[in-house]
DNA sequence: TGCCATGAACTGTGATCACAGTTATCGTGA
DNA sequence: TCACGATAACTGTGATCACAGTTCATGGCA
């Protein structure tokens, strides 16, 4: 382990954030996270640093660090982003009929079904069993810089999304299992225009799930 | 001026690594940079911490910080993914119709018309002029995350572009010249397919004659 | 003349201190 | 009971130090 600490607190950082553990509007001091990780300030200045590059957290005028808190419109303008960039890695995926992660794909997809599948779902394991299996698709892209834009997306918008998905029992209306298997039936087809569709579904019920919950701020 | 010192550092370096000031494979060392910009290292430090999560720098598995080589597979992947994302962008500003920024599109137009007619234009100008005129296209999209993540992408490949227009003559096939009248008339005419043909030509050409230098690192 | 070893100079990382500004808390007053 | 002000705790920022690892240049040996 050569891995240096500011990436090992980064990292933690970064699931937090995405699993929802840290929500919207939650501020951080830099010294509460260097003591609940064992370390000095500094790398966790580094990770802050990084973190607020990508927009994943950001430092309010009064030089406050916060998750950033999503209003409706940006949510809006994020989900549109992402039906256009995730579109795109799925069409390259399904053109390389998965490339070297058709055993993956099946196998998250598999993962998933078992989690979803259930009358009272293992929300948190069913989270973590979506975002494997949309970055094994995206990864089967073949195209490394696309799946680390796509991951800062998620960074931005995993804490609304999860935070959600705990309170409302979204997964149990099936739609996310259905999506899935036709989205990962296109890519092995090496059908781009049905993958798209499938991911275009997934993405848009999913948001519009949230939309409707009228939880998001208007401004 | 309230502005962050560290803020300060960053901006100087990100004008550096658009303008080419910074070539692909500089290192650069944060002391000297800290004495450049007469302050600590302090500052520097989360400055670079922030480009390197943008991947406008890299630390090497030696712990250098430099410039990162884009290795020609990794060009071609940037492109392919530009075409994707900035010919959404440019679909939006087109059924926006340019929004509030149809002015600006004119002037811009104009100016790069300026610079690309000349016999000897002046390259850093034409550069510059370049720039502007994009990012206000994509401004016009009215997604400001979306503009984001574009000069994330600039700031990527800024510097190997910049480096090869100043040393080709690529200005004078008046290619570009074309591609940016026909871009900004059809997002004036709400042409959306039009729009995204035009610049897919303008992005592709430029890529063509970058990649047919031969410059670049085969891996 | 060529090559390798050795040491000096430099690298990023982690830790810690000082400081100014913000936030929260608690006690006092009406 | 409520409002208000003082103060104590805490915030991020900037600076500096120690340390281990790398890089590079110089000198001596073959």
């Amino acid at each position: 382990m050569d891995e240096t600490l500011g990436a090992r607190v980064l990292s933690d950082l970064r699931r937090q954030l995405i699993t929802g553990l840290l929500a919207p509007g939650d501020r951080l001091s830099l010294r509460s996270v260097a003591e609940q990780q064992r370390t000095s300030m500094q790398p966790v200045r580094d990770a802050v640093a990084r973190l607020v590059a990508e927009r994943a957290l950001e430092v309010t005028p009064k030089r406050a660090v916060q998750v950033p808190l999503l209003s409706a419109p940006r949510f809006a303008e994020l989900t549109a982003i992402r039906l256009a960039i995730e579109g795109f890695a799925v069409e390259q995926a399904a053109h390389r009929r998965g490339g070297g992660e058709r055993a993956a794909l099946r196998r998250h997809e598999a993962a998933f079904r078992r989690q979803g599948g259930r009358a009272m779902p293992d929300l948190d394991a069913a989270i973590v069993a979506n975002a494997k299996l949309h970055f094994a698709v995206y990864r089967a892209a073949g195209m490394p810089s696309l799946t680390a834009i796509i991951e800062g997306l998620w960074l931005r918008i995993g804490p609304v999304l999860n935070l959600d998905m705990r309170a409302g029992g979204r997964l149990e209306s099936g739609v996310a299992l259905r999506c899935h298997a036709d989205l990962i039936a296109a890519i092995e087809d090496g059908d781009a225009a049905t993958a798209r569709a499938a991911l275009h579904e997934d993405i848009s019920s999913t948001a519009a799930f949230i939309a409707g919950r009228g939880i998001l701020p208007s401004r």
